[in-house]
DNA sequence: GTCTATAGGAAGATAGAC
DNA sequence: GTCTATCTTCCTATAGAC
């Protein structure tokens, strides 16, 4: 076989989806991107023939799979469901590490052709991440209707603070913000 | 004098403002920036001679100008807080053309060179807005530290909802936001 | 104040040696 | 599988005529 890779595919993944997430799709330059992973541009187009368009729905499926492992599954699993948020409150404080890292969904949603490119699965992921919360919040008692706007609320909430915490640089806020997703999933204060 | 202008100075501010929330600072070229305005490259330059990066701090700084004038001074002004804060979310609802047009808060701050330059203005932005929420939170008969957290719920479902939209397509979640808002400012559902 | 034309550089992408 | 070198296109920005 010929020779071994300079960078495992998972690393190789991370340090791209570590890029994206910080400056977004259209300033994650190749440059930018082949920097990150330790390889020149010709390199990263031998991974990614699609080029940078590919490396970015590479990201978003892979970032996809992760919450859906680590959040998902988590949410509509067995167990109380007090339990079953705190974990996946858990995984998302992992996931956004503390809040000083953007979500993908928000920063691969600029831009005019990454606008396109990436709206089907950044819509189904916000489905997706609504739905789970959904289920989690009528299994702690909430109706129909008050567990789907407490979902909403609660994506609301993990969104709007990671664009308050890129803005503002203080990641507090992010802790805040699972503390009140905890609370409108659980039906607290009603 | 000389010639006269092929265009207002407020229509153009706000046709670059418009560009600017639908692409992001990166996206947002010279030629694209061009072409909204009505004009060629070379007449933006004579009225921005500081390129595509004083073009985005007119078009921040005027958004603040608005947001002051039509949202936060309402918030800090007479009446009953609930009068305020109603009036206040018909502003942000005109402000963001229904959750339609995105926020420049959020669409300026990815970006390497744009998140330098544009963090001093973003981090005043959301610190005011946080504190007129607070202010008509505590009119309204919240404790100081109720009041303050019911200001960066408001901020958070604010952005999120924008996010969401955004991703989602749709703008009925922006509606929820600002009723959700409300609720949180007045201190409903305690 | 607006335009045409163009400079100078960085972007995405490819060819081909090793 | 990774590299150096290169191509082409687009970008930001400027010069100078009208």
């Amino acid at each position: 076989m010929g020779r071994a890779q300079a960078i495992d595919d998972d690393e190789l993944l991370a340090r791209l989806t570590t890029t994206f997430r910080e400056v977004g799709y259209e300033a994650a330059s190749l440059s930018l991107l082949a920097d990150a992973a330790g390889l020149k541009k010709a390199s990263l187009y031998h991974r990614f023939p699609g080029g940078k368009e590919e490396m970015a729905q590479a990201v978003l499926q892979s970032a996809a799979d992760s919450l859906d492992v680590q959040v998902l599954h988590v949410l509509e699993g067995e167990g109380p469901p007090e339990r079953r948020v705190a974990q996946a409150l858990d995984a998302l404080k992992r996931f956004y590490a503390g809040g000083k890292q953007a979500c993908l969904l928000n920063m691969l949603a600029a831009g005019h052709i990454a606008s396109n490119a990436f709206t089907p699965m950044i819509t189904t992921m916000f489905d997706r991440l609504t739905r789970s919360f959904a289920r989690v919040a009528r299994d702690a008692g909430q109706g129909e209707g008050q567990a789907r706007m407490a979902a909403r609320r609660a994506v609301m909430l993990l969104q709007g603070s990671l664009v308050m915490v890129r803005g503002t640089g203080d990641s507090s806020l992010f802790d805040e913000a699972l503390e009140m997703i905890r609370s409108s999933l659980l039906g607290e204060g009603e």
